[in-house]
DNA sequence: CATGCTTTTGACATTCATTTTCAGTTATTT
DNA sequence: AAATAACTGAAAATGAATGTCAAAAGCATG
């Protein structure tokens, strides 16, 4: 699984001419090892942890390639950071916000994405990718 | 319509002891005058044109407070710009988003809408509001 | 309608995430 | 190993959004 997912960005690499470097090994390592949503700076600091000389700039520019890779996926939530989620393919999960706590619950359905490919349809419109966010409270911020 | 915003705002401003204000008037008008998903810059400008005076820094708060007031909803598309959109009560639609122009679609989907109303039920999770965005190529940019 | 109190405003400075720049470094090709 | 081109890190630049603060405007009161 982090295997083949070192293949895809291999692969990517390699249909655009990237090199092959020490950084984007390490942080590609990194974020592998990561929860789901995790800003920039929060990996810039687990990479530093270990890899001190990688500089903010880099982790940036990577996070982008890993995107166009297909690995990772921009997510913008409401606290000014662009975060990244891991992308499983043949798979998307949303997400339930909490505001109060900012913790986040991740939730598939399988009904929801059809509904949505109808619309789309309907639309004469080419799904590229989509996103859903709830906003409210969880279980532990209602009371 | 336009009127009955109005006294939304005003009934608002009336409950948390703001001042009237012909700054906010002017800035109410030119929001209740303008499409959908209007970025802060873009109002500003609209703005500034019949009334020089207005600062930026008016634009951006008095936005905050009509979004308080529920009459406006903050919305994070993916050119860094902080955009608001009409709220109209009772009526919720989500996007289509075209990578291609940047034209923006909007949908209705109430199924979408019960659905997701199951799986906050279902954890327990009480919600706020809720966003989805739908990203690809609409019809025209297709070929 | 003048007074005093409080909110609001606009200009400017500041912050903070992200991007750009650029000189030096490193990977790849020959 | 030399040539070429991509990559990197540090620092500067950008751009959206917020904070600061003195001056201006709203609002209640005498």
């Amino acid at each position: 699984m982090i295997l083949e997912k070192k293949k895809i960005f291999n692969d990517f690499a390699a249909s655009k001419g990237l090199r092959s470097t020490r950084q984007r090994d390490i942080i590609l390592d990194i974020f592998l090892s990561t929860h789901q949503h995790v800003s920039v700076e929060e990996l810039y600091l687990k990479i530093k942890a270990s890899n001190p000389g990688i500089g903010h700039a880099t982790v940036y520019r990577t996070l982008k390639l890993f995107s166009e890779a297909g690995l990772a996926r921009e997510i913008l939530l409401h606290d000014g950071q662009t975060r990244y989620e891991h992308v499983v393919a043949g798979e998307h999960h949303d997400h339930l916000v909490c505001t109060g706590c900012n913790s986040i619950i991740e939730f598939e359905d399988e009904t929801i994405e059809n509904l949505q490919k109808d619309i789309a349809a309907r639309h004469g419109f080419l799904i590229k990718n989509h996103k859903l966010e709830i906003y409210g409270l969880c279980a532990a911020c209602r009371q």
